[in-house]
DNA sequence: CATGAATGAGGTTTCATTCAT
DNA sequence: CATGAATGAAACCTCATTCAT
């Protein structure tokens, strides 16, 4: 049987642990404001109050740390997706729910569609290198093929639904309203920020899904 | 009426408006490429064919080089949208053309995707300090307006549309896809840049809009 | 006399000396490959398996530590040159055989001559600092003033041969080949360090030795 | 016809060649004095008195800086062996002659002897990517193999001297002496560097080839 | 005896920009 | 109009070394 750890163990390693997260939470703010060109390891050494040498110490160079930060994000919203519960819900419903859960989190979580934009503008190459890569498949599709069909079994959902172009059609109506919403304001001079901008933008969005996805 | 200009100087005018829209295009490639933050003005330079100093001598410094491109790119869509002639087409056909270009143009057009990217992560400062920002608002807003308003007034389209949400909706179902291509196509495991795949995103985002517009 | 240590620390005595034993060979590793400037006390902890605060808690700092390996290279070779013996042979072959005993010896440590070199670019301060620099001293001085006597003596031997010069043209016979044979072969084409080559070189240094020594 | 370059044009190529030229120099006694590893960059510009960018300007990295510093060196002592004419002379008198040179060569360029150590320390691999290593060959090689034919033709020289090995023998007695002054000062406490001391060993080295060449 | 975490100083290199012509 | 030479500031990263246990 091996004994306990000693506190002393235990606390360096929770040191160390918390001094990476640390750094994962600096740099994604940092890489998300900034982008991946934009960023300054320095910048993210003092928003972290760690030494910068620190910074190559666990994560080797600025791509690397920049492809931890993706992978966190990518597990963050997953765990959220997690808790959704969709197929407790009456299909129409799940739909619903699924908008607004994805206008929310995107909402919530700026930094997600900017560190998105960075990772497309490398062309992924980070995601290509993450062996970890296929875990951050969003179970949402599985879940939403089951919602299209219980939709189509109870025929209220027309047929004939790709569930990843659905998917790909939800996350795009929040998707481009928030993180193209400076050019947006600034072209038609008009703030799309307000919270009464945002509940129309929810509400449109749910009339686009499902007036979609309803049988007429 | 200032007099004609000497063929000599002429040619010289020729020659530096060449040479700035030269410049123009290397860094508007540039630019998509590598992000703001990421563009050298060195490659810009190469890329051009000419000196580094040329650069700086028309556009002032690398800033105001982006918002120059960033305001050619939006005259660019502007003057294809104005080709679009929509309001000839019945309604339903006017959308479903206006989904259709929206995407050919994002498609042939992948550096205006990531130019806005990059203009929106600077939150649109480049487009704050332009001039010409107001000239640079899609008149397809008002187009829209009115196709929105004669399809209600035939009894094919629903009540209560916003013409700028449905913009930003159209938009959005493309952009989305074809900006985030890489990530989307590493996470699932799916090429999405096919013809066929092509193919069918554009059937649909148009059985998407026109679901949503049309009465059931 | 102390007591007699207990097993326990003697076992650990023997484990202090092992490690540091580690760390030289290490250290000597490091150092003969990247020079002084170049080796990294990174890499000599990796090459010890051992942990990099062990370096400093046995060697102080890295000048040190460069210290003790060049002391331990000349321990090394005058170790070796104990051995030779060469008061037992007439005095040309005892020539001979230290041509060959310094040939093989720094064929069969090439690590030798990096150092040598190192110590060289850093103008000896490593040495001058040793307070065993007049133990390092080679004896060889000594037996060759004694071989050279004798075959002067026995009338074979031409007069007026300085020991230090002979023992130094000995040396450098072998050392410029060996040491510099990188840049010898670059550019005059040809491998110097095929067996053959090594054979010819050997005998062409003894033709020269002996060339010289020996009467005509 | 050309016209004539512009003084302006001139004086600007001159002073890029200038430039050039200082860094090449400073370069060449910052890595002598402190080996690869050792040199910093930041004392080369100090040294020549220019803009650390400069030299990243037209050298493009340490690497190749130092590449270009060893090619400099050998196409400096291959100037002056140029200059020896060595078959005006008898053959005993040439082979005097070149064991002169060399050993004055070396004096007068300590920076020569260690540049080589420094890139046999790097196993020659700056020679290797040289485009102009071949260019780097010593002719003294071919003139070294008339001079051995004449005195072997004319009865003085033994049978049987290969030139590299002769080559490589004289220029060893020499290198190793002046390379390993410091370490052989200090082990035999003994200043290597007096003119006295220089005597000797040039007079010494010339006893021991010719004692090699010369049939007895 | 031994170690993983942490650091400050400094290293090489890059970059936007300006000079001089 | 156009250019090659030059620069200061700052970027990324490395290194010997120390801390805390």
């Amino acid at each position: 049987m091996s004994t306990p750890p000693t506190p002393a163990a235990e606390e360096r390693l929770r040191d160390a642990d918390r001094s990476q997260n640390t750094i994962l939470i600096a740099a994604r703010d940092e890489f998300s404001e900034h982008g991946l060109g934009g960023a300054r390891m320095d910048r993210i050494a003092e928003r972290a109050g760690l030494n910068k040498r620190l910074i190559y110490y666990y994560f080797e160079d600025k791509e690397r740390l920049f492809q931890a930060v993706l992978e966190q994000a990518y597990r963050d919203i997953r765990a959220e997706e997690q808790q959704l519960n969709l197929l407790h819900l009456k299909p129409e419903t799940a739909l619903r729910r699924l908008v607004e859960f994805t206008w929310n989190y995107y909402l919530e979580h700026p930094e997600f569609l900017t560190l998105l934009n960075s990772a497309n503008l490398h062309r992924a190459r980070h995601l290509a290198q993450s062996e970890r890569a296929r875990q951050l498949n969003s179970p949402l599709i599985a879940t939403l093929a089951e919602i299209i069909e219980r939709g189509r079994a109870e025929g209220t959902f027309r047929g004939g639904i790709d569930p990843l172009q659905l998917y790909v059609s939800i996350a795009g109506l929040s998707y481009f309203y928030l993180s193209n919403n400076h050019t947006l304001s600034a072209i038609f001079e008009r703030d799309l920020m307000t919270p009464k901008a945002h509940n129309e933008r929810l509400s449109h969005m749910c009339d686009v899904i499902l007036g979609y996805v309803l049988m007429s």
